[in-house]
RNA sequence: GGGCGGGUAGCUCAGUGGUAGAGCGCCGGCCUUACAAGCCGGAUGUCGUCGGUUCGACCCCGGCCCCGCCCACCA
């Protein structure tokens, strides 16, 4: 691989003829192979290395997944930032790993088994794991490869896993602290209970779905003594079961007799009291009374607390109703709804029911609507946790952007509730607490205890349970430095400076590790939150498989076709609707277009936009970018010759062109530099988009070619410098957001002696570690040579615009008859007359009288006449007076327009006494340019008629 | 019920208190020895709506109407 990149990086312009197009297959693997054998995206841990460091450690994917559109941004932003820092000379380390991402695993691999008709619990706990591990060592590294596909600057010696035993000590050693500390406890609580995955979930997993369309069913309990029955409203009549009360408002006048007093249970063998309670009860809502069901609601749970209720819990852990449910057991909850329905319509107590709209808690990861179950879990105490984690934000030691998060961000922490760490799971950390069989005391301990801390038996049992995912992705920015070693990555890489994800997990994940950053180390896990929107298709709508509407970062990267897309979507059970949406949104497919095409895309988009509506067409747009890019180099590397790339900038040039293009260069870099030092990677990337194609490509370029075919040697050589120098500022400045591309045309560009700098050993092996340019080294501030090249591109422009109008052919050669109203404009088009004429295909005729050219129409046939920067002109003889009376009617008229509008302005006396000097100026001085162009185009309209 | 974000060119989206921008699309003309994935020229908007602040508002403030998201225990 080196030889071979050797080769072609010496083998000079003449030879190695570029090919036409570029083609991102040829050069992306082979780059990322080079880049990575040759050890270039390690951080040094040498002793000697002073240098700053940067980290960044990336958002752990999960082991099932693979390379989404999601992961593709985040990737493309992070690398942009590594990748910057390196060549800013820091010691960039960003870190790379997966997430073991407990029960979305786990329900993985019992979806396989469920195709051999197996279940966990046939293979047993042991073998279950070691099923899951077998299947973690074939795609857990599946999306580390495609990381790669993106061009993701990783330093992969040093990945990790968050089961690996090295973070497995991380988390125990986390648990058995914040146990000793009092913050991790063991509770009995009404938790989420998904009754499909039979495990507890945090608050935070469940999903509610709005706007379910329900019922609202009303049913009689008859008052015990018989005086009567007392209504009540359900929208889960099968809880009745499990009701240990009625409550009614103590206020309701409907119910005042009903206090004190007993209603009988129809189906089991119990008296519920009548209570009385204002928290719960909305005399408003329903009939005004509530069954009450500690349970299994969580307003009932916390009035039974009030009121000293029983607890009966009326189902088992997979859903069905346990033996509290008398003749109902073993039903399904909702088969249980429908039963108990019947059978109070059966004893003649049901009360009709009514339409109702609620709200359904759903389990993120199954979709089953969540139970609420009474159940002793491990808990973390988050309110000591969260003061630090708020105050760090407050006080500026972490920032947010957008910065609009951080409200949110205050608000949950604010409002905490404790957090419920264990899972029934088999697949994660497990709990280090071993349960004592004889005095049932329980110890928790790093190692395992050969006794029990209490009372000595050696009857030890571990807790069954495993720890939430989150609980070890908490640790991460820490755990993967070595800790709770003090390992000298640890100290030198800690605390972080960025964190980049999702705003989906600023809960889930980036608040945790604020909080568990604190605590532990003491210290901020990173000084800066950066939250990505979410990537969605063009519509604005979410990807899901089911839509058909899921774009395979890969397929765009190297190309799929519809057949193949088709097939993708239908396996992974898209809807007749998702196929047919995506056989007419892409009909040929995707071409393959590139990871730096993607990149580019993705970086396009505002950071401030929550949703990113990836659209193929804008991919295309980078795609030709690309090639774009591709072909100006090509131009270059052409026309060196024996010119070798060896100072930059060249040093005091002379010729227009090239003082013009370093001095617009300087500004392009120097917007890439605080683009992204402010983290708008869109602006940045913009700036450098629209100086490379609008700038340097449209106007460089096309300025060079008169300038590289003079018989000057001196201006010939001034050319090729800037020309090499400024191509590769540009891909140095490219080269974070563009990496493939940019060092694959870098290595072919003919290096002479290489410039004095701190980067200077590496400078020759790759772009990677090259200096990012800046304006002040790389370019050259010219206001003068701006100022007249405007002037320039200002008459070339107009006269284009009139050969355009009247279709005059290019080869025709135009005799452009001009004024200058200002010395300025009059020495610019002197002096670059033969650019001019090279550029407009023409003769240009500086005319000493003015009034000739105002009076253009008797002095010339047929002239088109033009107002431009200073200029005045004429082109006779070639003219349609048809169309230039269209031509100039168009114009006048939009003069007319702003005129209009800036008179208005003037006539304002309020204006003229309140804005600033400057603009009021501003707008005289637009008034009378204006105004004499309006004059002046009014008269050639006369004329011409 | 609270909170947040958004409504700008046909589409997807930037944007700034002082004459409205990009990409794609559209119209017209070009095979111009870097590039047809290109070049040249052109058209396109009462910047959601109603008020207010201001000399001046797409931008700041308030109301309203749509759209999206997040949080919250209303049976």
């Amino acid at each position: 691989m080196g030889d071979e990149h050797q080769t072609q990086a010496t083998s000079g312009s003449s030879e190695s003829a570029l090919a036409k197009t570029y083609d991102p297959r040829q050069s992306e693997s082979r780059w990322y192979a080079f880049w990575e054998s040759e050890g270039f995206f390690k951080a040094s841990s040498e002793a000697s290395d002073t240098r700053e460091t940067y980290t960044l450690a990336i958002p752990p994917p999960n082991i099932t997944g693979s390379l989404h559109m999601g992961h593709a941004c985040r990737t493309t932003f992070e690398d942009v930032l590594t990748r910057y820092q390196r060549m800013n000379d820091k010691n960039a380390l960003w870190i790379p790993g997966t997430d073991h991402a407990g029960i979305a695993t786990q329900v993985v691999v019992e979806r396989q088994l469920k195709k051999e008709n197996l279940t966990r619990h046939d293979l047993g706990r042991e073998a279950f794991v070691k099923r899951v591990w077998a299947w973690r060592e074939e795609s857990g590294g599946r999306i580390l490869q495609q990381l790669r596909k993106m061009g993701a600057s990783c330093d992969w010696s040093r990945e990790r896993f968050t089961l690996e035993p090295a973070l497995c000590r991380a988390v125990n050693e986390a648990f058995v602290r914040l146990h000793r500390e009092g913050l991790i406890y063991r509770g009995t609580r009404l938790v989420n209970w998904d009754v499909s995955s039979q495990t507890v979930l945090s608050d935070l997993e469940v999903e509610t779905e709005e706007n379910v369309q329900g019922e609202l069913f009303d049913f009689a309990y008859p008052v015990t003594d018989g005086s009567g029955e007392v209504v009540v409203s359900t929208t889960r009549p099968e809880t009745m079961l499990g009701d240990t009360a009625v409550a009614v408002h103590p206020d309701d006048e409907r119910y005042q007799h009903l206090h004190g007093k007993t209603v009988s249970h129809p189906f089991v063998e119990r008296t519920i009291p009548v209570i009385a309670d204002a928290e719960l009860v909305d005399p408003e809502f329903g009939t005004g009374v509530v069954k009450v069901t500690p349970a299994h609601d969580p307003n009932d749970f916390a009035t039974g607390k009030r009121h000293n209720l029983e607890e009966i819990s009326i189902f088992n852990l997979n859903g069905t109703v346990n033996e509290q449910g008398g003749t109902f057991a073993g039903l399904d909850r909702f088969e249980a709804r429908k039963r108990v329905k019947e059978a109070l319509e059966e004893r003649g107590l049901a009360r009709g029911s009514k339409k109702h709209t609620m709200t359904l808690p759903r389990s993120q990861r199954s979709g089953t609507i969540v139970e609420p179950m009474i159940s002793t879990q491990w808990f973390v105490k988050m309110e000591p946790l969260a003061k630090p984690a708020i105050a760090a934000v407050e006080e500026g030691r972490i920032q947010i952007l957008p910065e609009d998060w951080t409200k949110t961000y205050f608000h949950w922490l604010r409002n905490i509730q404790d957090w419920c760490i264990s899972r029934q799971l088999w697949w994660g950390h497990s709990i280090p607490a071993w349960h004592c069989g004889a005095c049932a005391h329980i110890t928790v301990s790093i190692e395992e205890p050969s006794v029990c801390a209490s009372c000595q038996s050696t009857d030890l049992r571990q807790d069954e349970d495993v720890l939430d995912t989150w609980f070890s992705s908490a640790l991460w920015p820490f755990s993967t430095l070595g800790w709770p070693d003090d390992t000298p990555d640890l100290k030198r890489f800690y605390p972080t400076q960025d964190m980049e994800t999702g705003y989906d997990i600023l809960f889930f994940w980036v608040a945790r590790m604020i909080m568990m950053g604190l605590h532990f180390m003491g210290e901020v896990p990173f000084s800066r939150v950066l939250l990505a929107g979410l990537v969605t298709d063009e519509r604005g709508e979410k990807m899901s498989k089911v839509k058909g509407n899921v774009i395979d970062p890969l397929d765009v990267i190297g190309g799929a076709s519809l057949e193949s897309l088709v097939q993708k979507a239908e396996r992974a059970g898209a809807k007749p609707g998702g196929i047919k949406y995506l056989k007419k949104t892409y009909p040929d497919g995707f071409l393959p277009y590139g990871a730096d095409a993607l990149r580019m895309t993705l970086l396009s988009y505002s950071p401030q936009a929550r949703r990113i509506a990836l659209s193929i067409k804008r991919i295309e747009g980078y795609r030709n970018f690309a090639n774009k890019l591709w072909n100006a180099s090509r131009y270059a590397l052409m026309n060196l010759h024996d010119t070798q790339l060896n100072a930059r900038p060249p040093s005091a040039p002379k010729q227009l062109p090239n003082r013009w293009v370093l001095s617009r260069l300087g500004a392009a870099v120097d917007a890439a530099r605080s683009g992204i030092d402010g983290y708008r990677l869109d602006d940045a990337s913009s700036a450098l988009y629209h100086f490379v194609w609008d700038e340097f490509c449209d106007w460089y370029l096309e300025l060079s070619k008169p300038l590289l075919a003079s018989d000057r040697p001196d201006v010939v050589e001034e050319t090729r410098q800037t020309l090499v120098h400024t191509l590769d500022a540009i891909l140095r400045a490219l080269h974070p957001m563009m990496p493939f591309i940019t060092e694959e045309i870098w290595q072919r560009i003919p290096r002479g002696r290489i410039p004095q700098g701190p980067q200077d050993a590496t400078d020759k092996r790759t772009i990677m570690l090259a200096p990012y340019p800046t304006g002040d080294a790389d370019g050259r501030t010219d206001p003068e040579a701006e100022q007249s090249l405007h002037t320039l591109r200002d008459v070339v422009v107009a006269v284009r615009t009139i050969r355009a109008e009247h279709d005059i052919p290019r080869a025709k050669s135009l005799q452009v008859h001009w004024h200058a109203d200002n010395p300025a404009a009059s020495q610019t088009l002197g002096e670059e007359r033969s650019l001019v004429e090279s550029l407009i295909g023409g003769t240009l005729i500086a005319e000493d009288a003015p009034e000739k050219l105002r009076d253009a129409a008797e002095h010339f046939t047929n002239a088109a006449v033009f107002f431009a920067a200073g200029i005045r002109g004429a082109v006779p003889d070639v003219i349609d007076p048809d169309k230039e009376r269209d031509r100039l009617e168009r114009e006048l008229k939009k003069s007319v327009k702003e005129l209009t509008a800036i008179e208005k302005k003037l006539a304002n006396a309020n204006f003229l006494e309140r804005a600033p000097a400057e603009v009021v100026e501003q707008t005289r001085q637009n008034q009378a340019r204006l105004q004499s162009t309006k004059d002046q185009l009014e008269r050639a309209l006369k004329r011409l008629s």
